[in-house]
DNA sequence: AAAATGTAATTGTATATACAAATAAATATT
DNA sequence: AATATTTATTTGTATATACAATTACATTTT
């Protein structure tokens, strides 16, 4: 006769997002903290990098690669615009407001390059080699999985 | 002669960072989508959940499982207090404020269990099974590295 | 014992996040 | 062509998060 397990014990062995919640927490702290000296938050950098790697990108492609709610975004570039790191650009479709990175925004991501190189190199060390390569592959599937 | 590849070429393909925030809102939205109907979140779940599993908790333990600063848990713990989730108890040191999961908190997580039971499995099939053994082990070292 | 230091938690303020609703423009339907 | 539907983005509102400062209490130092 044994006792039921108490659905605590359960999720607190199994539950996939308190782990992804506890690594997210510390890994955003160690950017965060390495990238103040800019200026620039991790998630402002994400979506810095992901629009000078677009050249010219709409707000929507952004999200899709991000995973980001359009809202979200919508503020982030709100503030990353008011510190003149990114502009808008006009479209065809007058919907749209596709962004771009200014120069000055381009001086920031060089600026910032060292403090990410620090940060990444810390978080790696604690996170391990195979963490990488199961977040990188999880990140595709999703990818695949949103067409 | 080749030229230098682009601050934004690097960071995109090595963020480690970038991968665990687009994982994290992912999962995030999968766990939240299925406790909606039951009136709470995964972040505040997982508050439950230690609680419950500690019997009676300060709350600067629950910061350190969780990786969570005390306001952010100040914050999650006044509105579950609301909700009739958890309950203060007094304690010898004054200055803290144990948690103690109410009967309220305890039905309410037993009625949450096949909603985490859901999410849990679409996330796992999503993340694929290196996921969890990496974030379990990454979990491990940054408390090991706590001390 | 008084003063200084340390610790536990909360409060002020800011960013990050998402859902729901609104707005504006394009496309499809009738 | 007028109406309906869809699409792109923003705005309203709420939770999640953390840093800095504050409050209240405990411990250590003098």
């Amino acid at each position: 006769m044994s006792s039921p397990i108490p659905i605590e014990d359960t999720i607190a062995q199994e539950c996939l997002a308190v782990r992804l919640r506890i690594v997210h927490r510390v890994a955003t702290r160690i950017y965060d903290d390495a990238l103040r000296p800019t200026g620039m938050t991790i998630s402002q950098l994400n979506i810095l990098v992901a629009t000078a790697l677009l050249k010219r990108v709409r707000p929507a492609e952004v999200c899709e690669r991000l995973q980001m709610d359009a809202s979200t975004l919508s503020r982030n570039v709100e503030r990353m615009k008011a510190h003149g790191w990114l502009e808008t650009v006009p479209d065809e479709d007058r919907r749209a407001q596709p962004l771009r990175i200014t120069p000055k925004g381009r001086r920031l991501l060089a600026r910032a390059k060292p403090a990410w190189d620090a940060a990444q190199a810390q978080v790696q060390g604690l996170l391990g080699a195979e963490t990488f390569a199961a977040l990188d592959s999880a990140v595709r599937r999703i990818h695949r999985s949103e067409i």
